[in-house]
DNA sequence: GGACAACGTCAAGTGGACTTGAGGTCAAGA
DNA sequence: TCTTGACCTCAAGTCCACTTGACGTTGTCC
């Protein structure tokens, strides 16, 4: 490991788009990790970039930090995951992604079927009628990945 | 308005899976509107539940309950939308939606693509070098509607 | 050797979307 | 009449993902 091929806060915040803050706060949350030098400042490598980038990734999914770190739990945060891991960690999402495009999908041909069908005068109507697609979306957060253990109805 | 047709906020809680409190939240925020008997008590047209649909249905596209009300803007709260006012809010939706799809089908083949490709090695991995796509997703909430009056860079 | 930017910690603040709790009211049934 | 459960208001609390501020340190450049 090169010296030189060492990043400072200040640096990894510019390529990344992230805010010094949000970088410690992930550092904090044990989502990356830094070295430090005599003079107690950061040192990044340069693995933490793409981390960076597959965390913000993963939050336009619609996954929490917890989520990210469960799913990080294999990955280590101090080098660049090799492909196993990679395609674990990416397999694991894939599911959660195409189950939020087919979300979004449905929400948008709901929409739309809504002008075409004339429905607003009720019955068969998904969004009208929530009970059944709508209703255990519910209160509380869900959890994204389910994870064994959660029970399926 | 048969007075039947009134529902309370339990049977409209129950209905929607949402919280009571949650629909007080909604009225204070102005999104629903209820009118009242003489002891005080909320009671609601059954067109609130086709409009805590549409609220739930733009949450998950991403929506913030300040855009969501923008977008009722022309939508009155006290009964169901016309076909015209239901198209009009539709119509502005659905690049909102497109969009977010196509944001997370990226989010899903640069994943794959990541794991096909090699490019773990660097260089043109749109996740490793996130300068372009990423970074200026960076800090702050970006308003979803930009609504005429934003600067389009 | 002095200025200055970049960095460090720690506590507290923010905003969004609700929930919780205290304390009181209303209305239907035994 | 009394109880019970659903409801009311209002203030405060919660969770998440950060940001801000106060205050001190480091290290580079002139």
């Amino acid at each position: 490991m090169d010296r030189r091929d060492l990043l400072t806060i200040g640096e990894v915040a510019r390529r990344s788009g992230l805010a010094p803050s949000a970088l410690r706060y992930y550092e904090d949350r044990a989502l990356i990790t830094s070295t430090r030098t005599a003079g107690d400042r950061r040192r990044y490598q340069r693995a933490v970039l793409r981390r960076v980038a597959v965390i913000r990734a993963a939050q336009r999914v619609g996954l929490s930090l917890d989520d990210i770190g469960a799913a990080f739990a294999d990955v280590p945060a101090e080098a660049a995951p090799t492909r196993a891991q990679w395609a674990r960690m990416s397999a694991r999402w894939r599911p959660v992604i195409d189950q939020r495009i087919a979300d979004l999908e449905k929400v948008r041909d709901e929409l739309d079927g809504c002008i075409g069908c004339g429905c607003l005068s009720l019955q068969h109507c998904r969004l009208y009628n929530p009970d059944d697609v709508l209703a255990d979306e519910g209160a509380g957060s869900r959890r994204l990945f389910p994870d064994d253990s959660d029970p399926q109805p």
